[in-house]
DNA sequence: GGGTTGATGTTC
DNA sequence: AACATCAACCCG
């Protein structure tokens, strides 16, 4: 998914709080078993009636909300889960809404820097792109290197290299797979 | 450093 | 019952 790709190197604005952005996930709204659109009808719908750049916010684990974009208009329509994030504005904040202190423990998964920008059911199907103070913006005259590989965090159709990630960043929820040998 | 486990809400 | 996670804990 190119826009899941193009996400890597903007700077994602939150409120006081904002971070460049270096690790996605693609999930395809159609024929992609480990969207959520594959089974529940409740996403399919948020996914019709919606336009781009809205968000859609979940709850998993019962633990972290999880912060997705809706992507729309290209080939293929799909859900963007944001993983992770280089913090930039907004330290303080960002420290004291996870109460840890290392700039790289701050938004490092897609759980950690929801709570570091204290996302959460509120910001469900906002437009991320109308308000200037939530959403992502670009960063003219940066060099992006992404790399591609299997997406991370879910077992079903690991075999698309749907993660995206900003290359030799150390501030990836998880290292890039490594050859290994 | 790596593996394991418990917490826990929403959806189906 | 499954789940797109995290941190605390153990072991070494």
């Amino acid at each position: 998914m190119e826009c899941a790709e193009n996400l890597v190197g903007t700077e994602l604005v939150w409120g006081k709080c904002s971070g460049i952005v270096v690790e996605t996930e693609a999930y395809l709204v159609k024929g992609d078993e480990a969207c959520h659109t594959f089974m529940r009808p409740s996403t399919r719908a948020f996914v019709e009636r919606n336009e781009a750049g809205t968000a859609y916010i979940y709850f998993n684990y019962g633990v972290h909300w999880m912060l997705n974009v809706l992507v729309k208009g290209g080939p293929r329509d799909g859900l963007i889960l944001i993983r992770a994030i280089e913090p930039q504005r907004g330290l303080a904040l960002m420290r004291k809404h996870r109460g840890r202190e290392e700039l790289r423990q701050l938004c490092s998964g897609p759980g950690k820097l929801t709570q570091a920008l204290a996302i959460d059911k509120r910001h469900h199907e906002i437009d991320l792109a109308a308000d200037p103070t939530h959403g992502f913006h670009p960063r003219p005259n940066d060099d992006v290197k992404v790399v591609a590989d299997p997406r991370s965090g879910t077992i079903r159709a690991k075999d698309f290299p749907w993660r995206f990630t900003l290359k030799e960043s150390p501030f990836v929820s998880r290292p890039v797979q490594r050859r290994h040998r």
